[in-house]
This record gives C-alpha cells, structure tokens and sequence, in this order.
DNA sequence: GCAATTTATCTTGATGTCGAGATACTCTAA
DNA sequence: TTAGAGTATCTCGACATCAAGATAAATTGC
C-alpha cells in the first residue's frame, strides 16, 4: 500500500535516476508524521482551549514537579525558543492566569515561572487527552513494532541530544 | 542508552503515576527528531544561500519534470501552506531569480510558475547534499532496520494522507 | 445565454517567532 | 574591592505565516 512518500520517491527516482533517494523512506517519513502530529494536537488542544505553544510551556512546568516552578531561561532550553519568544509567551500565560511571575529569592536578575492551580488543571486534562489520541494514532502497530520503532528513532535523535551538552 | 525522551517519560511517570506515557515512545521521538531535521536542513541549505521554505517550493517543481512549471494552486497542495503564503514565496522566488510567473494559456484566472535555469540548479545541488547528509544521519542504521521502520513509519501516516481525499 | 456558484490567485491585517541589543545583576580574580 | 566577564531576562524591529476577504474568470444549471 502507497503513501505520499512513495509518490514523492518515486516521482524523484524518475527525474534523478542518478541520486539516492534512499534516506527519504524514513526522514521524510518523519518530518510528515509530526507534520501531521502538529496539527492533530492543535486540535485536542483546541478543546481545551489551549494553544499548542501555552501546552509546550505548560508542560514543561508541570513535569517539574511541585511547586511547578521553573525560570525563563530553563523554559526556553526545554522548548527550544529564543529568549524573545519565551517573554512574550509568559506574559501572555500570565494574563490568561495560567501562570504566575515570581521574582527567584536567590538571584535578584532573575525569576521564577509558576504554575497556577488553574494552570495545573488544564495541563493535566490536555495531557491526558492527547495521550489517548496517540493511543488510536499508534492502534495499528503491535507493542513489540512500538518498542522496535522507539528505540530505533533514539538511535537517530541521540546525536543531536548529545550535541546540545 | 538514554535520550531525553527517556527523561521526559520519566519525569511524566514520577508526577503522573496513573497515565499510560507509552505511545510518547514513539510519538515524541518522532516530533523531536522532525525538529532536529528541520534545523539540520536549515544549515545544510545555507550553503547554497537558500531557505528551507525556498528548498520545498523549487523541489515540489523539479519533482514535477520538465518543464518544471505547477500552478501556485498545485505548489500549495504540495508544501501544505496557504494561498497568501505562497503568493509571498513566489514573489519572492521570482525576485531572486530562480522562478518566473507565467500566464496560464488555458485559463485567465491562473498562473504558472516556473522554474528558472539557474532556479534548476540550486535546487538539484542543494538535494544532493541534502540526501547526503541524511545519509550519514541513517548511518547507524542497517538497511534492513531501515526497511522496518519505513513500513511502520508508512503505516502511522497513511490515516492522515487519506483524511485529504 | 444568463445568473449563481465555484475556482484561482492576490491583498490585507493580525500574530508569533527570531535575532540583536539593552539592562541589570552576579561571579571571578587580581 | 573593584574591573571585567558572564548570565538572566526583557525590548524592539523585521519577517514569514495564516485567515479572511477581494477580484476576476470559468463553470454549471436553468
């Protein structure tokens, strides 16, 4: 059974017989799945009324365990954006009373993003949602592929995991 | 060998007992690695001063075949961005010099966008060190493991590549 | 043949992100 | 203790994208 990838492939084994086209089979494969995946949090999100930017940040805060507090410059390095990006977001988070702004007691340049009651909520419900929608996304394959799958996707995200340190 | 999907997952079972984080396995790796990608290409491209957002409107005309001309309807349907977007990217294209807008002779509402000699070039160095760099990328990889997960990869996208018929 | 609908493209205004730079504070070492 | 380097956060301007609407041409049904 053919998918778009195999389209594209195959359309580029036409035009470029001389090229290699291999490596498509998987990473471009990747790159439309959470092409797709992006769009189908957005809209779990939605329910929710959450932006899928406000989840990232959520999340992170709350996988920090209690108090659920984290500073800017630990956000940023957990959802990969720029400092600009991350000011605007929690202002933004603040006004809607998802989180607070906190100046950090130990270092005065500094300040501490925390999580509301609120806040903690609604991540907690997304999460859960999206988890069951992955479950359906994933239906087809059997626990045993799941686990093949994962762990040859850590080997190809392990470089760049390492790379950052 | 851990990566920091492993962290992540962990940090969800710590706080969150009660939730099933299996489908993250997969699921997160395949968002982080799209990620990872992304930036790779951005750098890979560099090198031939063009942008990715350039690289996906000339490939979807190369692909296409001599003489690389699609409508801006068609390019849309290809790159999975809007109408407005992809006026802006062919303005843009065409200043550069790498397409050329071209009325449509068999209908006066349309255009046709075509690709340029030099447009032509970039374009088909630029997929070479693309599709070489992913190369090394898959290099941990045996052909066979490659083989498997393109499958499974096929089988998690093939519900979204219908949803659009 | 004509009105209504659909299709193709472009325009416009709002928004989120980035990158560079500004500001304020902390740390290091002489 | 103090100059200089480093760090944390925020500000600001540029830019790519999107969504909604405008325009123009083609198609459909009567």
């Amino acid at each position: 059974m053919e998918d778009e990838v195999d389209r594209l492939i195959e359309a580029w084994r036409r035009e470029r017989p001389d090229l290699d086209v291999a490596p498509m089979q998987v990473l471009s494969r990747v790159s439309r799945l959470a092409r797709h995946l992006d769009r189908a949090r957005s809209q779990a999100f939605g329910s929710h009324g959450l932006e899928s930017w406000e989840f990232d940040v959520l999340t992170a805060l709350r996988r920090a365990g209690t108090p659920y507090q984290l500073s800017p410059g630990r956000l940023l390095k957990e959802t990969l954006v720029t400092s600009g990006t991350m000011t605007n977001r929690v202002d933004r988070l603040a006004a809607r009373g998802l989180v607070e702004r906190l100046p950090d007691p130990n270092d005065r340049r500094g300040v501490l993003v925390q999580l509301t009651p609120a806040g903690r909520d609604k991540v907690d419900a997304a999460m859960a949602d999206l988890l069951a929608h992955e479950r359906t996304l994933l239906g087809g394959l059997s626990d045993r592929d799941q686990q093949k799958i994962a762990r040859a996707l850590r080997e190809l995200v392990r470089p760049f995991d390492l790379e950052k340190h």
